[in-house]
DNA sequence: GGATCTTTGAATCGTTCGTTTGACATCGCT
DNA sequence: AGCGATGTCAAACGAACGATTCAAAGATCC
């Protein structure tokens, strides 16, 4: 008896693999359920016996990797406030605690690397457009959650600011995401080209000056308003 | 005697006007001909008539505004260098000549300020997938020249480094456009809300510091690798 | 082994898609 | 007035879509 909802063995687990192999590289809107059994080798039908329609069968795709980050991240991020408790928690391993559970699934995925961080960040730009109300509860609970997380760490910066210097440095993650196989081509050189690891560092030291600004760096001045050409 | 390519009158105008709005609204995969000539109150034929093809039209769609933004980033940002010639220009500024143009165009275009930002947002997430080829060639001119100008900006940046930077500022840019509807709501309190040009200047100071590093501010220094839980 | 429930298969449903056709209207021009 | 060029229109095209039907095949339990 094995996890609830996840996985199968069978033609259903074909299908999800099918289905988000397809989704993951030419986007949920461009992938018919034709294209999804014919690569899965099973009958049409079989999409709607089995998750009752397209729809459905798309939002399982999501919340199947969508869960597990989503729950490694809350658990990171109780971990990292136990370990401070009392006192703030350091910028970047709040960060840290919102981006690694993505590496940490990619690992245990069957996906190749590039299509499971391409899946992942499909999912987060469908934000701007509708997601399945599952999934949309999960993204909902994580950003209350670390809205509060940051919002303790950086207590002298304007929480308007905040929010929007937080919806940066998603944006960023999403981007990350979306473009990773853009730019983690083999590399130059003989080295074996920069891993998500490197990447990750990158991306932490980035969003961590970001979000608490030049708050002990005035940075010049510089622009208020327009210029004047 | 007009522009060229860009606007007319009659059937082909009150088309690209439709369109342009139900794509920004819907996605560009999302809206169908047919969705197309009822808005704009034509017959379906319309479409394949003046643009060729459904194809056609989303093409004239994204280039109507990404060619005078583009135009408008390259000349701010060759004034900004005239400006400063000999010495590198502030990063502030070169960020200000990136995203200014995006809110100049909004203005002269008959788009809401909702539906323009979006619109441009979903082009540039499109970059993922595919982009018609006009359109990929503007985007990767102005990849090029800033590029080389934030090189030049930020000349003890290690290259690499640098890219990445770039990237998860563009990823910031994204969001903001596809985003803003949900994050410039009416206002909380009798303030008029935030415009976007206060935003602009929050993305800019966000991004400057980000691009440049703790360079002057060290910044703790933390997580190189792994946590230990 | 026979009865019951689950899963597949082929065929087909009604819709919607982008595109095409050909008849008809409207205009500018000589 | 006559004649192309330019648009518009209703109608229809073939293809693809998600979904459904129903009978055959497997699996499961008594």
């Amino acid at each position: 008896m094995r996890a609830v909802t996840i996985p199968e063995s069978g033609s259903k687990r074909k299908l999800l693999d099918a289905a988000e192999q397809l989704f993951a590289d030419k986007g949920f809107e461009a992938v018919s359920v034709r294209d999804i059994t014919q690569l899965a080798k099973t009958n049409v039908a079989a999409v709607n016996y089995h998750f009752g329609s397209r729809d459905g069968l798309l939002s399982l795709v999501m919340m199947r990797y969508m869960l597990p980050v989503t729950e490694e991240r809350l658990a990171r991020l109780e971990a990292i406030e136990r370990k401070w408790a009392g006192g703030s928690a350091p910028l970047e391993e709040i960060i840290d605690a919102l981006v690694r559970p993505l590496v940490g699934q990619m690992e245990k995925s069957e996906l190749s690397e590039r299509l499971f961080y391409k899946l992942l960040g499909r999912i987060f730009m469908q934000q701007a457009d509708g997601l399945p109300a599952p999934v949309e509860a999960l993204l909902r609970q994580v950003l209350e959650r670390f809205t509060r997380a940051f919002g303790k760490a950086l207590p002298t910066v304007d929480s308007e600011d905040l929010i929007w210097r937080m919806h940066f440095m998603v944006g960023g993650m999403i981007h990350l995401l979306t473009h990773q196989n853009m730019l983690h081509r083999p590399a130059r050189g003989a080295s074996g080209g920069a891993s998500m690891e490197t990447t990750l560092s990158r991306f932490i030291r980035y969003s961590a000056v970001g979000l608490r600004d030049g708050a002990e760096a005035p940075v010049k001045d510089v622009p208020q308003a327009t210029f004047d050409f």
